[in-house]
RNA sequence: GCCCCGGUAGCUCAGUUGGAUAGAGCAUCAGAUUCCUAAUCUGAGGGUCAGAGGUUCGAAUCCUCUUCGGGGCACCA
C-alpha cells in the first residue's frame, strides 16, 4: 500500500511537469506510515521537499498535487496539513484484507527479496580456539546470527563462517599448557607458566591426551625445565619463558608427537565450541582454517598478489606491505625478519580467499577493540584489486554483566561464571539470545542477570512469548467450547473489525516487512526485538478490551477475530524466529 | 598525539537513514479480574536530546568546535 501511494503521488508530479517546468520529479517518493491517527494512514512530505525548486509554497504545491492524484478506491481522503504535509486515508475494508495477505503468506510473510541473491559472507565469532566461549562470544554468536538470518530473509545468499585462528603463538601455548598438565597428570613435577592457558577445561584435555597416549609423551621433570629462563614469579619475562617452553616442547617431542598434542588441544576446544554454539541455535556454514592459507599456498598467492603491484618493500629484514597507499595510517609488516608470516598476511589471504569463492559482500562481525584492523584488511584487498568496499565490518562493543545491582567482574579469576555456556545454563537460551539483540551493536551491553532470570512482568521476553501464548491458547478455547471457524465466513466479515484496538493492531501488523527491511539493512537486529514488543503490546491491548473478545456468539464476528488473532500469531512466530527465540503455545 | 564508538526521562535504551506535540521498558503514584491466562491492561507525573555554533521551510538526526566516557594505535592474534 505504501508503495502503491507513492506510485500514484510520483504519477500525480509528472503530470504536472507540464504546467511547472522546474518541478523535479525524484525517482522515488517518500511516503511513510503516519504516528498519529489524526493524520490519517499514511503521510508524504514531497511537496515540501520540492516547493523550493518548484517556486511555489508547500501548500500551494501540495494542492496542485492533489488535485492532479488519478481516482482511486483504495483511497478514502487526501488532506492538505500542518506545513504542506499530504496525508492519505485509506478506505473502509483496505487495510483489514492484509489479515488474509499474512495468512497465505504465512513464514514467508515479511520476506522480501531485495538481497537480489547478493553472495554475502558472514564471518563471525571467529574467538581464538585456546577456551571455551565467553559471554562477549556470545553477543557476537546471537548478533551474527541474527543478522545472516535477516540477510536471508531479504533475499541475500548468505554463508555463515568462523575463522579458526589455528596457527600461531596463541596455539602454541595452547598445545604447551595441555602438554604440561599431561606430565602433572602422569606424575611429573613441573611448574606452571604465568602465561600459560590455567583453566580446568585445559586439565580434562590433558587427562583425555594421558589416556590415548599413555606415557609416550612423557619426559622427566629435569629434561623439561633444566635450562629455561626464570618465569614472572622468579623475576624473568613471561614471555621469554613461556617461548622456551614451546621450544623445549617441540624439541623433546619432535614434531609428529608435538603436533599430536596441538592437535588434541585444538580439536577438543574446537569441538566444544560448536557443541555450545549448536546448544546456542547458532549454526555455522563452515570453520575456516587459518593453517589451511599456509597449507594451500593461498598466503603466498596473496604475497605475490601484492608485490606484482609493488605494495611491499623490504626494510630491516621484513617484508612490508605499503598500506598507507590505501588508506592506512601505517605501512605493515607481513612477512617478519625471521622468515614467519604475520597474521595480517593470513587475513589478508583470508579476504582474497573470500573474494575468489565469489562473495560479493564480505561482512565480518568483529569486537570494537579489533577497529583498527578494518583499514587494514580494506587495504589489502585493494592492493590486490579487490573493491575496497566489498568489505564491510560491523563492530560489537562489549557485554557487562550485572548481578544485584552491581557489574561482575569478567577476569577468569574469582569463580564468577564467565563463559557462554554458563550464562546459557543460567538464564536459558531465550533470555539470552533476546537480550543479547537487545541494544545496537556500537551501544555497550548491560546484561542484567536478575531480569534475564526473573519470570514476572518486567522481563520483555515474557512480554512477548506470553502474547503468543495467549492467541494459542484463545485458538484451543475454540473446539473446547464446540465453536468452529470458516475461513471463508471471515473473508467475507474481515471489515467488521473496526474497534480502535483491532485497526492498531492491524496497523502494527502491516509495518513488519518494513522492519525486516530495515534491521537487514542496518544490520539492526534490535529493530525487530522492539517492532515485536509494540506489536506484542497491541496484542495484549487487543485481549483486554472487553469490546474486543474473540469468543463470542456472533459467528460472523468472531470468525474475522479469530483470523486476526492468527495472523498476529503468525508475525509473533515470524519475528522470534528471526531471532532465534522460542515461541511457546503456553506459559 | 591520531583513529573508531557512545552521551536522549531517576535507571536501561529506541528513534524507520532531516518531518507534524521526542518514544518504550523498568522504577514511582492512582486504578482495572462475577467475563478468552493479571507473565496482562488503563491512566498520571517525569526532558536544556552533553555544550556551543552552522546548514534550511524544518535538526536528537547532517557539518565544525568543545567536553565527558569506552576502545584501538606490535616483526602478538
Amino acid at each position: 500500500m505504501k508503495d502503491h501511494i507513492a506510485q500514484i503521488v510520483g504519477d500525480a508530479l509528472h503530470a504536472l511537469k507540464a504546467e511547472l517546468p522546474d518541478l523535479e520529479v525524484p525517482i522515488s517518493v517518500a511516503v511513510e506510515r503516519t504516528r498519529d491517527p489524526k493524520h490519517g494512514d499514511f503521510a508524504s512530505n514531497v511537496a515540501m521537499a520540492l516547493a523550493k525548486k518548484a517556486g511555489l509554497p508547500p501548500r500551494a504545491l501540495a494542492e496542485k498535487i492533489v488535485g492532479a492524484l488519478p481516482d482511486n478506491d483504495a483511497i478514502d481522503s487526501v488532506q492538505i496539513a500542518g506545513p504542506g504535509f499530504i496525508n492519505f486515508t485509506l478506505a473502509r475494508g483496505q487495510a483489514q484484507a492484509l489479515v488474509f495477505q499474512i495468512l497465505d503468506a504465512g513464514e514467508r510473510y515479511g520476506q522480501s527479496n531485495t538481497g537480489q541473491g547478493e553472495k554475502v559472507l558472514v564471518e563471525f565469532v571467529s574467538a581464538n580456539p585456546t577456551g571455551p566461549l565467553h559471554v562477549g562470544h556470545g553477543r557476537h554468536a546471537a548478533y551474527g546470527e541474527c543478522v545472516s538470518a535477516l540477510l536471508k530473509a531479504t533475499g541475500h545468499d548468505v554463508t555463515k563462517e568462523y575463522y579458526v585462528n589455528d596457527a600461531g603463538r596463541q596455539m602454541d601455548i595452547l598445545a604447551a599448557s595441555v602438554w604440561l598438565r599431561y606430565l602433572e597428570h602422569a606424575g611429573e613435577t613441573v611448574p606452571f607458566p604465568a602465561n600459560g592457558y590455567r583453566g580446568d577445561y585445559i586439565k580434562t584435555i590433558a587427562a583425555g591426551l594421558h589416556n590415548s597416549e599413555g606415557d609416550a609423551l612423557r619426559h622427566a621433570a629435569d629434561a623439561v625445565v633444566s635450562g629455561l629462563p626464570a618465569d614472572e614469579a622468579d623475576g624473568g619475562d613471561k614471555d621469554a619463558y613461556i617461548d622456551a617452553v614451546i621450544a623445549r616442547a617441540r624439541d623433546l617431542l619432535g614434531d609428529d608427537a608435538y603436533e599430536r598434542v596441538h592437535r588434541t588441544g585444538l580439536d577438543a576446544i574446537l569441538d566444544d565450541i560448536r557443541d555450545d554454539l549448536a546448544g546456542f541455535g547458532v549454526t555455522m556454514d563452515a570453520y575456516f582454517s587459518e593453517r589451511s592459507l599456509t597449507g594451500d599456498g593461498t598466503v603466498d598467492k596473496a604475497l605475490e598478489r601484492l608485490a606484482d603491484h609493488d605494495n611491499t618493500f623490504e626494510q630491516d629484514g621484513a617484508v612490508w606491505f605499503k598500506a598507507t597507499r590505501y588508506g592506512d595510517d601505517k605501512d605493515r609488516v607481513v612477512v617478519r625478519a625471521n622468515g614467519q608470516r604475520t597474521y595480517i598476511a593470513s587475513d589478508i589471504a583470508y579476504h582474497l580467499d573470500k573474494r575468489l569463492r565469489g562473495f560479493d559482500r564480505l561482512l565480518d562481525i568483529l569486537g570494537s577493540d579489533h577497529h583498527g584492523y578494518v583499514a587494514r584488511v580494506r587495504a589489502g584487498l585493494e592492493a590486490m584489486g579487490q573493491p575496497g568496499d566489498s568489505l564491510e565490518v560491523q563492530l560489537m562493543q562489549f557485554v557487562s554483566l550485572f548481578r544485584n545491582g552491581e557489574k561482575v567482574a569478567m577476569t577468569t579469576r574469582g569463580g564468577q561464571f564467565v563463559t557462554l555456556r554458563e550464562l546459557r545454563d543460567e538464564v536459558g537460551n531465550d533470555a539470552a539470545r533476546f537480550f543479547y539483540v537487545l541494544r545496537s551493536n556500537d551501544q555497550h551491553l548491560d546484561f542484567d542477570l536478575d531480569l534475564a532470570k526473573s519470570k514476572r512482568e518486567e522481563n520483555p521476553v515474557y512480554y512477548v512469548q506470553y502474547a503468543h501464548a495467549r492467541i494459542c491458547q484463545m485458538l484451543e478455547k475454540l473446539p473446547e467450547q464446540q465453536l468452529t471457524h470458516d475461513e471463508s465466513r471471515a473473508r467475507e466479515n474481515i471489515a467488521r473489525l473496526e474497534q480502535d484496538k483491532e485497526l492498531a493492531l492491524i496497523k502494527t501488523l502491516a509495518r513488519y516487512p518494513e522492519q525486516v527491511a530495515i534491521a537487514a539493512r542496518d544490520r539492526a537486529p534490535q529493530t525487530i526485538v522492539h517492532y515485536l514488543r509494540e506489536l506484542s503490546a497491541d496484542l495484549h491491548s487487543f485481549y483486554n478490551d472487553r469490546n474486543c473478545r474473540v469468543i463470542i456468539d456472533d459467528h460472523a464476528l468472531r470468525d474475522a477475530r479469530v483470523a486476526l488473532v492468527r495472523a498476529t500469531r503468525q508475525v509473533l512466530r515470524n519475528g522470534l524466529g528471526l531471532l532465534g527465540v522460542s515461541a511457546p503455545a503456553r506459559m
